[in-house]
DNA sequence: CATGAATGAGTCTTCATTCAT
DNA sequence: AATGAATGAAGACTCATTCAT
C-alpha cells in the first residue's frame, strides 16, 4: 500500500518530466521559442514543477537535445550491423541526420543563446554526435570506401548544409545532393595526388 | 553658406544611421539579440532616433544582413579578375565567406526570428550570396576545374558548416579541411562513373 | 486545514482584485486616465498581477463599469418596493444616477476609447441602465404619472447633463433643477394636445 | 517687392494656421486623439511650426473648440430674426447644436484631459454656449412659450443627452424626441403647481 | 512534491518637446 | 519663421523566477 504509493508517486513524477520535455520539445520545433510559463501550460501542470525538473532553462533545453542526440546516435550500430558501411553512411545522413538537423534548428539556436554565457554546455553532446560519425568514418575506412585521412568533425561539417533545409520543401532531393557532393569529397583519391 | 548647414546636418543623420547600423551589427554578431533600447544606447542616440531610421526591428536586423551581403558578394567579380577560377573559390570561400558564416550566425537566427511571420523576406539576401556563387561556379566550369553539372544551392549548403566554426578557435584550419573536402567533391570524374 | 490554507490563498486573489478594481476606479473617476503600471502601484501589487486578473485595459474599465452599473441598476426594484413610483424616479435619479454620472465620466471616456476598435462591448451594460429606466417608467406609467408613450432611451438622454455636474461644485441643486425639468416633460398632457 | 515678400510670408503663415486647424479638428473628431507630430504630418507643416502657432495642446484644442462654439453661438442672432422664437430653439437645437454635440464629443474629452490640470480655461466657451441658450429663452419668455424661471444652465443640460447621439445612426429621430421632452418640460404650466 | 499567484526587471513603442540649421 | 531630426520620459506588455500554501 504504502509502496503502491510511492510507486504511484514516481510514476506520476516521471510522467511529468515526460510532459515537460515532449511540451518543451515541440515548442522549440515550433517556434523555437522556449517560455517556461508556456511549457508549464502546455504540459499540464505548475511552473514550480517544471523548475523543480529542470533548475535552469539550459537544462531543460539540454534535455531535449540530448534525447533526440540519443536517438540519432544509437541509430549507427544498428545500421553498421544491418548494411555495408557506405549504404549506412548514405542511409544514417539522407534517413536520420538530416531529419534532425531540419528538426533541430530551433533547438540549436536556443542551445547557443542559453549556452552563449556559460560556455561549452553542450561539447558532451555534440562529441556524441562526433562519435556517430567517427564509428561510420572508421567502417568505410576499414572497408577502403573513403580515405583514411578524414576526420569526423569535417566531414559533420560537410553535411552541415541539412541544417538550412525547410521541412515542407524538397528537402529529400536537397539531401541526396548535398550527400552526394560530401560523399565523392570522402573517396580515395583515384589516382594518387589529391589536389 | 546654407547648403553648407543642410549637408552637415544631412551628414551628421546619416553618421547616426552608420552609428545604429554598426551597433546592431555587433550586438547581433556577438549575442544574437536585439533590443532597440540597447542598441540606442551603445550608438549613443535616443531610442527614438532609432525607430526614425528603422521601423521595425526587420527593417534593422534586414539592413545590418543586406551590408554584409553586399560586401561578400561584390568581391567575388573582382577575385576572378586577378585569380584563376579554382583560386578564386578558394580565396572567396576562405577569406570571405568563412568570416561571413562565422560572424552572422547570430544574425541568421534573428533573421528567422524576425521573418518568421512575413514569410521570405530575406529570400533576396539568399538569391545575392547564390548569385555569388554560381558566379564562382560558373567560372570554374568553364575552366573545366569542376563539374559541369553542379548547381550553386548545393555546393552552398556544402559549405554550410562554415556556419559552426568559433571565432576564437582553430576556425582557419578547420575552414581549409572543409573546403577541400568540399571542392574534392566538386571535381570532375577523374574516370567516369561517379559513384 | 489544508482547505484553509487554499481559503486563505484565494481569499489574498480575491482582495487583490479588489485593490485593482478600487485603484482603477479611483482613477478613472479622477483622471480619466488608466495606466496598468500606475493601477498597480496604487493597489500594491506588480504589474504582473494586474495583467493576471485583466488580461487587456479593456476587461479592466469593463470591469469598473459593470460593477458601478450593478450598483445602479440592483437598486432599483427596491427603491419600486418601498416608494412610489414618482419617488422612486425622483430618488434614483437624484441619489443614485446622478453620482454614478458625475463619477463614470472618466469611465465612460475611457470605455469608448477603448470599445473604439471593436464595436460594441458595453451595449450590453448599457443596456441594463436602460433597464432600469424602463423599470422606473413602467412603475409609472402603471400609476398614471407619466405619459404612457414615453421610451427609456429618450429620458435617459434627458437626464444625460447630469454627466456635466461638477463633483466639487452645487450639483445637489442642479441635479433638482435638471430633474424637475425632465420630470415636467414627462408628465401627461394636463388637457390634451402635446406642443 | 519687399511689401510683396512680407505679405505673402504673412499670407503663409495665416494659411499654416488654419491648415493646422483643419488638420487638429479632424483628427479630433474623427479618433478624438491629437497628437502634434501626426497634426503636422497632416497639416503639411514641421512639428516646430505647430509649436510656434500653439505653443500647448491646450491652446490647440481650445482653438479648435473655439472656432465651433463661435459658429454654433453666431447663428442664434439669424434664426431670431428670421423665426418666431419658439422655432427658432428648436432649429437651433435640431439643426445646429446636435451636430455640435455629436461631433464635438472627442473634442470635450480631449478638452477636459488638457484642462483637468489647470482649472477652468474653457469656462469663457463655455459662457457663449449659455449665452446663446439664454438669447433663445429670453426670446421665448418674452414670448410667453416657456415658463420665466428657467435657467439656461438647466436647459443646456436638459439636451447634454444630445452629446450620446451616434452620427452614424437614427439621430435625427432621437434628437426630435429628446428636443420635444425637454420643450414639454419648459413650457408654462397650464394651470398652476408645477409638481 | 506540486501549484500557480505574485513579482518586477526589461523590452517595445509612442509622442510631447526641444533645438540646430 | 519653418523645418524635422533627436531626445527621453512614460506606458504597454512579457516572462523568468520566487514562494506561500
Amino acid at each position: 500500500m504504502g509502496t503502491g504509493s510511492v510507486n504511484s508517486r514516481r510514476a506520476d513524477t516521471r510522467r511529468n518530466h515526460e510532459c515537460i520535455l515532449n511540451a518543451a520539445a515541440e515548442s522549440l520545433a515550433e517556434s523555437g521559442e522556449l517560455s517556461f510559463n508556456t511549457i508549464a501550460k502546455q504540459a499540464g501542470v505548475g511552473v514550480g514543477t517544471v523548475y523543480r525538473h529542470f533548475s535552469a532553462p539550459e537544462e531543460l533545453i539540454l534535455a531535449v537535445y540530448q534525447r533526440e542526440v540519443d536517438a540519432l546516435v544509437e541509430v549507427v550500430p544498428k545500421l553498421l550491423e544491418t548494411h555495408p558501411p557506405q549504404q549506412a553512411f548514405r542511409v544514417w545522413t539522407t534517413d536520420h541526420l538530416t531529419h534532425y538537423m531540419m528538426t533541430k534548428r530551433g533547438l540549436v539556436d536556443a542551445l547557443r543563446a542559453a549556452t552563449a554565457s556559460r560556455g561549452e554546455l553542450p561539447a558532451n553532446t555534440h562529441q556524441m554526435v562526433l562519435g556517430a560519425v567517427a564509428e561510420l568514418l572508421t567502417a568505410n575506412i576499414a572497408a577502403g570506401t573513403v580515405r583514411a585521412d578524414l576526420d569526423p568533425e569535417t566531414v559533420f561539417r560537410g553535411l552541415g548544409g541539412l541544417l538550412f533545409l525547410d521541412p515542407s520543401g524538397d528537402w529529400r532531393n536537397q539531401t541526396e545532393n548535398l550527400v552526394d557532393l560530401v560523399w565523392r569529397g570522402m573517396r580515395p583519391d583515384e589516382d594518387g595526388a589529391p589536389r
